[in-house]
Order: C-alpha cells, then structure tokens, then sequence
DNA sequence: CAGTGGTCTAGACCACGAT
DNA sequence: TCGTGGTCTAGACCACTGG
C-alpha cells in the first residue's frame, strides 16, 4: 500500500478481485463488484474503486464496456501450427491454409485490397529488391464468429505478381504460394519473426481489441529452394484468440 | 472526446504525445511533458494531466518512476534463433544454447534451483507420464546488462534424470541436451507453443517489468527420435527484451 | 430509467529522485 | 529541497446497457 496511510488502496482492492478471479470463484464471464460495491465494501471514493476496476482491465482479466457490468475475461484462442500451415502438401493440394487453424467454419477473409506501389526500403530489404522497385501489395482481415482476429499484409515483387491472379483479390486455390509455385517460384523455406507489443490506437480499432491485449506481430518471409525472397507478410494477431505452435528439427 | 463536454481530455492529450513520439520528436530517453506542463498547456487538472501518463506508460511507449521524469522508452530486444538454438550442432560442441543468442556477452544465469517433485496433471501430460510420477524441475532466470529477461522451468522425467548431472544445478558443456544424448534420450524433435497475455503480479516482480509490457510464455516440448518426450520446458520472457525468430521448411 | 462504467476537478498528501 | 510521479476524496456530470 503506497499513498495514502490509512485504509486499502486501488492496487490492493485489484489485488483481491485478482485472487478471487484465480481461484475460479469468479468464473469467466461473470460479473465483478460494481464500483458502488466497492466503494462500500472497502469505503473508498469512486475514482478508487474505478481505478481497480481499470488495472483488472488494463491487466486483461476483465471486460467492461460502459453501462455494461464489468466482467471476468473469457478466453478461447485457436492453435496456429505454423509448419502444418505451410507444409507444401497444404497448399499444393488448393487446400486453404486458413482451413488448418479453424477446421471447419464461419472464419471469413475480409477487406481484401490488392495495389501496385513503390517498396519502401524495410520491404525492399526483406524482398532484395532496391529500394522503390515496384511491388504488390494484398492486404487482408480475418474474422472469426465475427470477431477479427488477424490482420496481414503481404508484398510480392512486381516483376513476379504483375499479370498473374496473385495481383488479383481472389488467388484460386491453394493462395498466392500455390500460384508462386506455378510460376516457377515455389516457396521452400520460411522464416516467422515473432514480436509482441501493446497495440497502437489503429490496432485496437481494426481488430476491436480490448483493453489489456497485446498484439502479435509476426512477418514471415518466403523464399524458394535458391534463396530468393519472393514474399513477405506481416501478420497483426489479437493475442487472446491465438496460440502459435512450431516445430522444430535438432 | 468522451465525457467531460469542453476542453481535451485525458486520451486527446495522450494522442498528441503520442504523435509527438511516433514522428520522432520525442525520441527514445527523451522527457515528456510532466504533470505540470499538461495541466498548464491544456488547462486541466492534475488527476487528467496523471492519467494522460499513464494512459502512455500502460501502452510501454513511457517508463516513469515516482520522483523521476516519464522518459520515451528504449527498446533494445535480442533475437532468439529457435532452430540455430536448438540443432543438435550447438549442444554437441558443447556450446551453452545463451552463447547463441546474446553473442559475447555479460548474460548470466541466476538462481538455479533444482529440485524434485510430483508432476501435475499438466506436466504429467506433457511428458506421457501417469500423474504424480516424480518428475526434476530446474528453474533458472538469465540476467542481460543486469536486467531479467527470461525466467526458466523445465521438467524432466525423474526416472531418467535421477542421479545424473541433470539433477545437479551445474549440468556441464551444452546443458540438459547433451546430457540427455549421453544417456541415450537424444532430442531429435522440439515444438514450442507461444502465448502472450499481460504479466501476473509476480512476473512482473520477477522480470523487473515496465508497465504495458506483455509477457510472452513459450512452452517447449524436447522429444526423441522415438517421439518420447523427455523434457517440457516453460519460458517466460519479457516481450521488449525478445524477438523470437523460427525456420520453417515448406 | 435505474445502474454501471467513464471522465473531470480542486485540493490534499505521500514517496522518491535529482541536485 | 524542489519537482516529479502516485494516490485519494467528494462531488459532479455524461454515456451507455439492460431489464
């Protein structure tokens, strides 16, 4: 207890709702003490008992919404398994990679938007390319039961993409690796950057994240059997809806 | 501007720092504006001015100490090569698995524990043992430039561990891995399992956490050649100290 | 429309860091 | 010691949800 001598303080109030929360006596879903419930059960003022309510938050252990009773946070992510995903056998058999998280459902591709643009120079470094030299860019959402959940933007050198159904919205089956293999330039090798980090104000928009979510940011890089970079992607993931899983050879 | 009719609010006031940082004006260790500033420039009270801060620091684009200005942070992670790590080429020489990723340098390993226990169900599972079989646990935190990065807890069936170096605290050239091999348990599979969510109480203790820093737990699973799995690993890892990097073939 | 979360103020006091 | 962040109150008003 810092700040003021005498009585509990926001953090130790947060600290008791958190144990009641661990210990299952709060479920996901149910309801935590209003702040009038916590004005009077610890007699404090109300930006006190707010300022509980908002580090639970802020800590992602609970949702609230105004008018809405505060609640304890449900959490339901899906399984990403990065090399099934990207498995040859995946794609060259036009199955979606998507179908491999969300086995069977309603998961939706949304705000597709293919353009034409200059490489920045963080793109062109990924991509070899020099700095400027044309490429596609395909941006994407994904929702899932509505909810979206990961947000990716993919550049592919425009001497590859250019004419081709890569620089089209729909790529056919097996996506854009399908088609790079076509074209004589199918992916061998991935690379995943992993980061993590609290979302900017964009983010928790475009992904209707709550509060206390941290973002995944992961870019892959594609390139086939010589070495040649032919695809970059950087995936936004609402961190509470995906566990990612990789496997590894010794 | 939610709330209060006139003036800006805590967020506007926030949303223009946070401008202020991104275009660079206030760059990393830079002073932000204090309380007093914000109160004075914007023309609003104290407990406005503090939650603008706040709002910044909740976001881990500010660190403040009490008595201290609020500075813009630095970010300064290391990579961590998964498959580099974990070839079987790096602990059959004898290279300590850090030596990889922080290249030369003043990384140290502290408080080792070893002991010997009971599996939960969950380790249980993990490791295909029935529950309550005893299993070693080895925990660790590595220190960077002072700083806890990592916290550390592998399990290890005890009936292979007993009475070998693994039980011990000092393990010997290339760790857990290569004692492992001498016994005839060679990993020849990993998979690790990512999470992110905010930090407990305790992590955040642990780790010597900022606020607005996630954490990111990474649960290995070491098997053999036989698909045995001989080592479950839990890591969490303070997300501004890492990026996480995987190969992933096609 | 009652209850809940969210915002705001003015004034107060405390803890800590740098000087 | 002074300035900074951190905590707290009492009272007020607003925005939204749910029954």
């Amino acid at each position: 207890m810092v700040g003021k001598q005498r009585g509990v303080g926001y953090e130790a109030i947060a600290d008791i709702l958190r144990s009641r929360i661990a210990s299952g006596e709060l479920p996901a879903g149910e309801k935590v003490p209003s702040e009038n419930d916590l004005m009077e059960a610890y007699g404090v003022g109300r930006e006190t008992a707010y300022k509980a309510l908002r580090l639970l938050r802020d800590d992602g252990l609970t949702v609230s919404r105004q008018g809405a009773p505060t609640r304890v946070r449900k959490f339901e992510p899906i399984r990403r398994y990065a090399n099934e995903r990207l498995s040859a056998e995946v794609w060259g058999n036009g199955t979606s990679m998507w179908d491999i998280d969300v086995r069977d459902e309603k998961a939706k591709v949304t705000d597709v938007e293919v353009t034409r643009l200059e490489s920045s120079s963080k793109v062109a470094a990924a991509l070899n390319l020099t700095r400027g030299e044309p490429v596609v860019r395909r941006s994407r959402r994904y929702l899932l039961d509505g909810k979206p959940i990961l947000r990716a933007i993919s550049y592919l050198p425009a001497k590859i993409a250019d004419g081709t159904p890569i620089a089209q919205p729909n790529t056919g089956p097996g996506g854009i690796y399908a088609r790079l293999a076509d074209l004589g330039h199918a992916p061998a090798m991935f690379r995943e950057e992993v980061r993590v980090r609290m979302p900017t104000k964009e983010e928790k928009a475009q992904l209707k994240l709550d509060r206390g979510t941290p973002v995944i940011i992961v870019v892959r890089t594609a390139s086939t059997a010589e070495g040649q970079a032919v695809e970059v992607n950087e995936m936004t993931m609402d961190s509470a809806s995906y566990i990612l899983d990789y496997a590894i050879n010794a």
